[in-house]
DNA sequence: GCAGATATGACGAACTTCGGATTATTCAAT
DNA sequence: ATTGAATAATCCGAAGTTCGTCATATCTGC
């Protein structure tokens, strides 16, 4: 199979960094003050898989419990999260987002839309299956 | 403009997030400890701009200065970058690369293309071009 | 020269990650 | 039933990070 071009590559990697730079100041959004990178994704694994627990957590995002529990603590106390001691093993907790953190969640999928959108709306109607098809092989194809 | 469907957000969102997750645990690469993300732009931007100073990395990063300081601290107290006294503004700091410093951020510049690459690779080279093409409207398009 | 701007560095407060010990339960095997 | 190992979660504390405030050296224009 034919090598991509070293100019192709640097290409590539130009307008990824262009882009990465530009959407990264705009991306605070909305007033909240902002949450750190494993909040959020705690947040957001909450928001898919309530009721789990923070080895659940721990085990999806490769990381050690201890780091999770301070992470659900700090949302425990920040009124996002709630932790429920469970009939049936009580040894473990079952954590599920309150009215507030859900909302938070949800707002970060949101923007998450918005710029997926955002992208797509820059290319021709004709070009988005195109890209989505491409960006899907990239993702999914075995090694 | 014909809107993009919510079904074609969603398929992209999760093709970024599939490769997202694919590939921040294959990262780390050499065997050297891994340096944290703001050690590394600062590497990068030196390798890129040598000779600059603590206060244009700060405005580059959008960082405060002190925080810029830390990390060039950090950096030139494992010998990978120096800081020279320089004639004509004596209060400015003229910083550099040490050899090793300068491989260190080379290897990352190198596995950002590796990156890139296998991207490429696995679309058809046909596709390739389009591909490139599209990012790049993507990221420069104005607004 | 001097006042005020500028480039860095020193210091310390607040916060994070994460290893090691601790507590509470459950499970398995006698 | 009893005991010993495994398991879920948390507590505690060390090490490392960001970043505000203050101090220091140096320029620059009047």
């Amino acid at each position: 199979m034919t090598k991509p071009t070293a100019d192709q590559i640097a290409t590539l990697g130009a307008a990824f960094e262009a882009f990465v730079r530009r959407y990264k100041l705009a991306g605070a959004g909305t007033s909240d003050k902002p949450l750190n990178e494993l909040d959020v994704q705690t947040l957001l694994f909450v928001l898919r898989h309530p009721d789990s627990g923070p080895t659940d957590i721990a085990r999806f995002l490769g990381l050690p419990v201890t780091t999770i529990s301070s992470a659900t603590d700090r949302l425990a106390k920040s009124g996002m999260l709630e932790r429920h001691r469970i009939e049936g093993d009580r040894r473990a907790v079952a954590l599920r987002l309150s009215e507030d953190g859900a909302k938070r969640a949800r707002s970060h999928v949101e923007a998450y839309n918005s710029l997926n959108r955002m992208m797509l709306e820059r290319l021709a109607p004709a070009e988005r299956d195109a890209f989505i098809g491409m960006v899907t092989k990239i993702a999914y194809d075995e090694d």
